[in-house]
DNA sequence: TTGCAGACCTGTATC
DNA sequence: TGATACAGGTCTGCA
């Protein structure tokens, strides 16, 4: 029950990180993020019908889960774990990642829904993953429309960071970042 | 871990009040319990579908959990407690009395849906909460068909006590037993 | 294997 | 409006 880099947040203390992000400068956070804070992509998955549907829950492909959110083994079933990122304007999430034996999955729970509705994602919606290059404990969270062209739409209605992978994909997961997130 | 009041009832001793009861008279034991035992009555709750579903648990109203049944602050969360009640033909029921965090709720789980079943309760029925007028430790649950005429039906197929709310509404929770009932 | 028990979660309604 | 109650739902361990 220990994060080797400090993950396993309590259920206590929560609007904190969101507190903290508030502090920090006069920019739009937009801004702030998208021109200050060096992030490396992790991934990015296209959301289905049941990402964004009733179900609550948004399946991480079991690739990209065991390679960046590893849960270690004997805990898995455990109590479950939170991983907390940051959004496109500085805006702290939480979600509950666990892994479900009855359908093999790797799955962010509970605190997803509320992010589907904030972000008004869809059904073709791509939620991106990234982290910080320096410091592997902040990860990050965007998000583009299924409509947006990836390059050219830098202010449009795109959404968080949807011209973050304007990159090539040969980019994803490199950075000084080499120390893997342990969790549990 | 000890009830005030004596409610922490071990598993054993089974089916002793029912022996008690058969001695007494020659009356059905129905009349036997509506005649001489003073009852005062606690509440009652109409059985949602999912009190008499799958989910094996009744919810209790908070109102009404906090004012008969508390639990003590510190402890609610620990491994749970046990209530006994007495049916309407002097049967003991024990359920599991918990508070679940995650929803706020007071609920009956071990042992409720036996009962469900044996007195094959629907939606829409109604179940009964008392306790003796004098012995505060002596709890009483009874139940009625939601379609039962509450004065008139007194042996009809009304269930346990059906009559028994033919009283005022104002009677509720009066009595000599003024000690509440304290758990944990 | 199935069902139960326990814990957890969320949308809706309501205050 | 924000907070609360709770009906209805999920998954998991265990018997």
């Amino acid at each position: 029950m220990n994060t080797a880099l400090g993950f396993n947040l309590n259920e206590e203390e929560e609007e904190l990180d969101e507190q903290l992000a508030d502090e920090r400068e006069n920019h739009s956070k937009e801004e702030l993020q998208e021109h200050e804070i060096p992030k490396e992509a992790l991934f990015e998955k296209p959301l289905t019908p049941s990402d964004v549907g009733k179900l609550n829950r948004l399946v991480i492909p079991k690739q990209h889960a065991e390679k960046y959110f590893p849960l270690n083994g004997g805990d898995s079933g455990e109590k479950g774990f939170l991983l907390g990122f940051e959004d496109e304007v500085g805006k702290s999430w939480r979600f509950r990642y666990s892994y479900w034996n009855s359908s093999q999955s790797y799955v962010l729970t509970k605190g997803w829904s509320r992010f589907v509705k904030e972000k008004r994602l869809d059904a073709g919606d791509i939620v991106l993953f990234q982290r910080h290059r320096l410091d592997c404990t902040r990860l990050f969270i965007g998000w583009r429309r299924k409509n947006a062209a990836p390059p050219a739409s830098v202010a449009g209605g795109g959404g968080g960071w949807s011209h973050f992978y304007s990159g090539h994909p040969s980019d994803l997961g490199t950075g000084a970042c080499h120390a893997i997130l342990e969790i549990a």
